[in-house]
DNA sequence: GATGAATGAGATTTCATTCAT
DNA sequence: CATGAATGAAATCTCATTCAT
């Protein structure tokens, strides 16, 4: 992974959840990321593969993100964790994330690689913790994350500590 | 509104909910509509306009669809039927609604016309119910109905029912 | 088939027989013919549409030419008509069968409708003349016609009707 | 002459003579040596000074070719080699004369030097026969050459062996 | 109101060639 | 000698939009 290689994906990073992918052109990736338009095909292909690169890259980095929370063996601390996810969501990501979310609503099939090892984790937790129905309330939080996902990523409400609380508060966590 | 107008209308909502704005083309629209391509821009001026148009359609339904729910007395029967909507979404409004929130990710400044209403009735209903913080519960209503659209509209998850019954109950309705 | 059209088909005709189809551009194909770059694909799809198309109008020509030749009744003037085929041809479709002999070498598998008709006369006529082997025969004459082509479309030589009665006297015809 | 510049030579010539000069790049041709992209350049200069290389090489070995039929002193001999030289080409050469045939079309100025030692033996062994016009039937067996270099790379009808014995009859030889 | 030919700008992709290592 | 990253120009193709009919 050369230099100009990790500057094109930033850069595409960056345009594709800014302005959607569709909407952004490599010109103006290669534009963004200071380099010739050609090397976005030398490196990566197509345009598409420049995407699959990218998510490629998330992949990783999501998974490394979630692992500290899975890890937990108190199964209030793992549904804690996953409902924090959104709130805790760093600076870094914040692009990336907003392009999975994007991406979701523009691709034929949807992708559930992303949420399937939180609800695997959130049906584990619930099932210890006696609920009645812990597919259908793992269902519940995933639900809660996807609307966290707009609420951070997009209408940023002033009060975001208070939904943080009140939405704890329904599990009996803090 | 003529018939082709109208056709011209449908297919293009079909197509920016399924493909994105950005991906479909005018000349894919017009053929979807059976119809010329230059009918496109006597009619809606632009691409753009003809978005324009559709939002502005979508936005009289969907404000004619919240109108019995928000006209509701009691306020419990206003945060339910608000719950609800995403689950009484009707097919017919199925396209439109993808697409609602398919732009919310793409525009660069959220449109927050779709929801106020429906928070201003919230925030009503919760004050009603003596919430200690109204204002943020009905924000996490809103991240709620955010989250179920993506249920709905995208992930279709088995067990539907079951997460309306979950939620519910999380506001002691039902 | 507009006025555009013809002159598109004409200027991509002539400069694919000129510079072969792979080295002119459908930049110098528009610049040709006086007429945008988009127009081409609009009228053609593909470059690739474009080639087929005058091919198809060729083909169409081609069969023309070669019916008078094809009716007659006398053996012979069959056998003539066809070797006689490469002097005969027009300045105005120089260029069609060019691009025919260039493109045999260019594409993967080798197109026998031009000749077929032309195969199945000399058989015939052949069969009739009671040659020993009338297939083989029909064999040599088009290999001959082959030849010719690459004499008369691109070598030239001085004494091309010393050539054609060499050739007429071979077959005892004149 | 190193061991890649050769692999380079014969990628390059095999390619070229499959789907013409202007329709490889030079990447298909580095890729099909198992060669770096640069090192054609280092060893050739140009795309043109490849192709420049291979007929260079490709003359010296059709010229040894030619010397041993050139060499006879019947002039019979010399037609019968002559005319049998399409059908005696050896798979090795393949290649090297569909490029041959193939660039005939698709150069400005046709190339006589291939054809050239081959006239002058021709028009030799038939003035030494006795022909009335020598020249112009030296013409016709190099057009009958031509033919026969069509069927022999592309045509591959069945009956070649017929083809041969009907052509060498005319010159009554065997 | 409606068509469809036409355009010009721009999007994606390819390619011959250079150069630092 | 050899690689492979990098470039800039050009090639193919798409698209929103205009306009004569």
């Amino acid at each position: 992974m050369t230099d100009k290689q990790e500057k094109i994906l930033q850069s595409a990073l960056t345009l594709f959840a800014e302005y959607g992918y569709a909407a952004t052109s490599t010109s103006k990736v290669a534009k963004a990321a200071g380099v010739s338009e050609g090397l976005i095909f030398r490196h990566f292909e197509n345009k598409e593969g420049l995407l699959k690169a990218i998510m490629e890259h998330g992949r990783e980095v999501a998974y490394r993100e979630y692992a500290s929370v899975l890890a937990k063996s108190d199964p209030r601390a793992v549904v804690q964790g996953i409902l924090e996810l959104p709130f805790r969501m760093s600076a870094e990501h914040y692009h990336f994330w907003k392009l999975i979310y994007a991406l979701k609503w523009q691709t034929e099939t949807y992708d559930h690689s992303f949420a399937a090892p939180l609800r695997h984790a959130l049906t584990d937790a619930f099932t210890k913790l006696d609920y009645a129905n812990p597919a259908a309330e793992a269902e519940v939080v995933i639900t809660l994350i996807d609307g966290l996902a707009v609420s951070v990523l997009l209408r940023r409400p002033d009060d975001l500590d208070a939904v943080r609380q009140s939405i704890l508060t329904k599990y009996e966590i803090s």
